[in-house]
DNA sequence: GAATTTAACCAATCCTTGATTGGTTTAGCA
DNA sequence: TGCTAAACCAATCAAGGATTGGTTAAATTC
């Protein structure tokens, strides 16, 4: 007889009668080590070896559950921009959204880019730095609505969100408003007519020449109210 | 003098005393009734006032808050996961995960490519597609954590949430194994010998050459369907 | 002596309880 | 009629105690 595993092999007879679902609690092990008349090492050795064959997993506070451990998802914007920064997010939109401008090449209708051609127009014309915000919001969901996919639309919101929420309290100064040779504009421009062409590396760089410099100027602002 | 707006007025008094910044908690209605000498139904026409002007926000249980409510905008990947299809969910891969990659190589740590090389190790040791499967969504989460990116990371997780919803009915024969030349197997190692060597555009191509192949399996599978 | 058991302690988590807060209703009052 | 005051409601928060896996050290056992 095995004796070394005696404690393994009565945790799985146990198992096996109850035939628990997967991710069910099953007892705190003080309780099991009575219910198996097994001392407490020996179950937690036996545990180990069922936790690190992936049968079964344990948290602190928590206890011991069938199965495998489920991966932290998180989807929650709130959550996702508690735990980040303006500079990852940036970061993140620098690599998303290119692709994203890319595939809108692709994909992109007449009315799509009749519609980012209405977004530029509005922006040129915004007095106010919350008008162009919208505008600018406005042209940049719909290269992605013109990508005519749910996920990428899907995920494009996400950032949008996370980016927000972020960047909450930033607010520009009221009292000033778009200088007519704000760089956007004319990088805006170059987006549209790339998309426009059906030419994916050109949307590809000018989505990514652009948040280029929205990049610069965000670092440019911190280090001044530093 | 309009009586009628005594307890709007004598608010927006005290809020423009205090200049409290956006977000902030102002004092619940009973105290702001004893401190603005107002009934708790006039204090609360006036913050009903403010409220639809967008000038506040309240919450049971909360309080009331100065500035636009947040909004809540929760990418729930259930809705997303019905509107869409397995197509553009891989079409979206191709286009995220490489520039994760990418992004993995210049941030992973020694201990990020540690575990990538585990994920490896156990999804070639895999018995079943269920273990192979397991190995491989660590694999690729890893990756997008060794980012180190909270913002990837989580549009990562979304963008996983969605395909294991979406091909959520579509399970591989259990009674099978993956053959031991199963294409993937080159193929993470190539991506996670590209990472371990700083190699940017080899990583980028490594996870784009994966996913195409998934693909092209994805789709001669649908098609062997029908 | 070496291994095992037992007990105690630790930190993370859960859970209960009470207090707080915006929202609503009701009785009293002018 | 219209307002006030008080009470009540449901959602939220906050704090304390209980629970649980993880760890350590002395006691026990063979």
């Amino acid at each position: 007889m095995d004796k070394g595993h005696g404690a393994l092999t009565q945790l799985r007879a146990y198992l096996a009668q109850r035939d628990l679902p997967a991710n069910s609690r099953l007892p705190p092990e003080r309780e099991l080590c009575d219910m198996l008349g097994v001392s407490r090492g020996e179950l937690r050795k036996a545990l180990a070896v069922m936790e690190s064959n992936g049968e079964l997993w344990r948290h602190v506070g928590k206890g011991t559950f069938i199965g495998a451990r489920p991966v932290q998802e998180y989807s929650d914007v709130a959550a996702i921009a508690a735990r980040t920064n303006p500079r990852d997010v940036m970061h993140a939109r620098l690599l998303i959204e290119p692709q994203i401008a890319r595939e809108a090449a692709l994909n992109a209708t007449s009315g799509d880019i009749a519609e980012m051609r209405q977004c530029l127009a509005a922006s040129r014309a915004a007095e106010t730095w919350r008008q162009y915000e919208n505008s600018d919001n406005r042209l940049h969901r719909t290269v992605a609505e013109a990508t005519h996919n749910t996920v990428l639309l899907a995920l494009f919101d996400t950032l949008n969100a996370v980016r927000r929420a972020v960047v909450w309290g930033r607010l520009r100064d009221q009292s000033t408003r778009p200088p007519k040779d704000h760089h956007s504009f004319g990088e805006h421009e170059a987006l549209v007519r790339a998309i426009e062409e059906r030419d994916v590396e050109a949307a590809g760089q000018a989505m990514r020449r652009h948040l280029a410099h929205v990049q610069d100027n965000l670092l440019a602002a911190r280090q001044a109210a530093e």
